[in-house]
DNA sequence: TATGAATGAGCATTCATTCAT
DNA sequence: GATGAATGAATGCTCATTCAT
């Protein structure tokens, strides 16, 4: 149903439905947000909004994978600047890495991403969505990981993996949610830190 | 303007209504249930609802309350089964009480939980509640380690405290969400171990 | 179905729900009051407000009947203190009864007022009582007038009465409504002066 | 909010509310009167009467608005057809346009009438629309009575326009809503003589 | 007599969605 | 491609009224 898009001009009207979405979204949460508004809010009819998407949902699922696709290009990108030679060997290095990641994976609002985490709770789309998003976050960092095996100091790896992503993700929430006084680079120091600390050897 | 029970009839259907509510939020979320479908599940009428409520945002906020109320005297019981000296030698089952806490804040089902952050973002009401229930949960915890003070790794107890109560929210969110292939019983170990070896000394 | 009245406790129960509905539906109107807050502001359970009045509409028609009760006395009562002879030969004291029974009518407020005119279009309860209480009004004045008859200026008394009744009304309604800076008292005194000159000749 | 008309099929649909909330305002009254008849009664769905009045006031104020328009053209078209030279002179004329502008305020039925000048005093929006149209009414008879100063009983030119508005208004709504045995017509010659005879000398 | 718990029809309003232009 | 008028199911909520205690 949803229109592809095959001239240059429908690509941007496109393009400022899923901005328009993301900033209300952002703003006002999922349930917070109409259809209507966010017609309004891109500047165009409501009719359009249905013309490039089924409904609100499969806008806010398209955001999410556009979301996530910029989050992986991003380690992605971080990796090949750093180069895999030395993340393979510098360990702190590769860590700030990870925090970084997960980090940008908060950029779509605190508040949505704990929406969404509710979403894939009630929603099988969702639910789907996420649990393939959680598989390919630690199997990257399963990857990463692999080449210190012998530096760390916990056998589980996957496991290891899994208690690492999602504890960072609780500790950034708090972070973003309550605006804390210290500079955020500091705290993104003091959490690699940590999280070294819990995973490698002395 | 909400009904002050006076009558035990009374008092139960307000018992009933709570639990009706409890019940459809944790299987359909907040934004998936009506005022209407909780009276129906609460087997009393539409206008017994308002009678006992303001609205459904006042149903949810007498169940946080309610919940919190049971976690806190969960870990008051706790403590004062191990007795005060004992916390205070052992660190291990200190530690153990609190990851009890953190998993029995989880008995609301993950998902509700987390759709109560995302409305702690968008409504002042549920800010308010979330803000004073993390103060509570953060001063609780800062008293139990207090005595432990030298035998911990960290200088900044509040800090501590904090990333502490926060990490492992999030392991036990996920954990309650994926339902591991492994014993709870075994992650509740897994989980205390880990918290005692980022917390203490050697 | 309404409660004959036989202890005084319960004459005293009922008189403080006339005065209840009175104070709201001349604060709030016939419309923005509810039977709810009527039983609360007269400090009686809703059952018992049900106890002594069928409905919200059978205490508004006894507060109107009593309403007009005490006007029809008012008016009794300066007649014989005047006595019958004195008005008959004072036509200035005699309109000026008349306007001071006009201005006694709306001690009920002007907003209830032409909220029971409103009422008496699409009410027939309200209808009848209206009606009944216009042709009791004009009578009295008619009586009053009539040995006044060769000083008039008008042939048709009943016409005379009518129009002199209903046109003090929207003055004084319009006088109470939008609170004239003038004193009370001059503005009784120009009313009946101009009704005066109106109806009498020279 | 409400809808800016941008095509002619929404304009007949506007105008399809306007009508039918007038019609069913006045057979029933404001309160007598639900959105949702007045949908049915315009033959459209709920959604479009939201679409175009924020709500069952707004529609009220937009037909009192509508109505108050109609009775100025209706006295400028009056004033224009008799020449103003011709009003200066005519003292009967100017006082016949007036009480037929008078009347003419009276088609939107008694009952509503009464209606509004309840709302008027409980709420703001119809209370300050009430004083504005007052004081424009006001201010049109002052301005065609100030050429016939000279041959007025009355020094106030204010007051008198004020008290003759009101006390026609009153006589016209018995008039209306008794319906009287007596032919309009003369009752409309009746009372502008009357009036006449109030305001000018001899 | 008096209480207040309980009822449910009905109202105002929103919003995702369709479709004729 | 784009528009926006139209739809109506569904929601939150009120309030007059009944009846068991």
């Amino acid at each position: 149903m949803a229109r592809v898009p095959q001239q240059k001009r429908s690509e941007q009207t496109r393009a400022r439905i899923l901005e328009a979405g993301k900033r209300l979204f952002m703003r006002d949460g999922y349930h917070g947000t109409s259809s209507k508004k966010i017609a309004a809010e891109a500047g165009v009819a409501i009719g359009s909004f249905y013309s490039y998407f089924d409904d609100k949902k499969a806008l806010l699922l398209a955001l999410f994978d556009q979301h996530m696709q910029r989050v992986h290009d991003l380690v992605a990108e971080r990796v090949a600047e750093a180069g895999a030679g030395l993340l393979a060997e510098d360990g702190r290095g590769l860590i700030r890495t990870i925090v970084d990641q997960a980090i940008a994976l908060h950029d779509l609002s605190p508040a949505l991403h704990r929406e969404l985490e509710a979403l894939a709770h009630t929603d099988p789309d969702f639910g789907a969505r996420q649990r393939a998003e959680m598989a390919r976050t630690t199997q990257t960092l399963i990857a990463l990981l692999e080449p210190h095996r012998d530096r760390l100091r916990v056998d589980d790896l996957e496991a290891a993996a899994w208690v690492v992503v999602f504890s960072m993700e609780s500790v950034i929430h708090s972070m973003k949610m309550h605006e804390p006084p210290i500079a955020e680079e500091r705290l993104r120091a003091a959490l690699a830190d940590a999280v070294y600390r819990l995973l490698y050897r002395s």
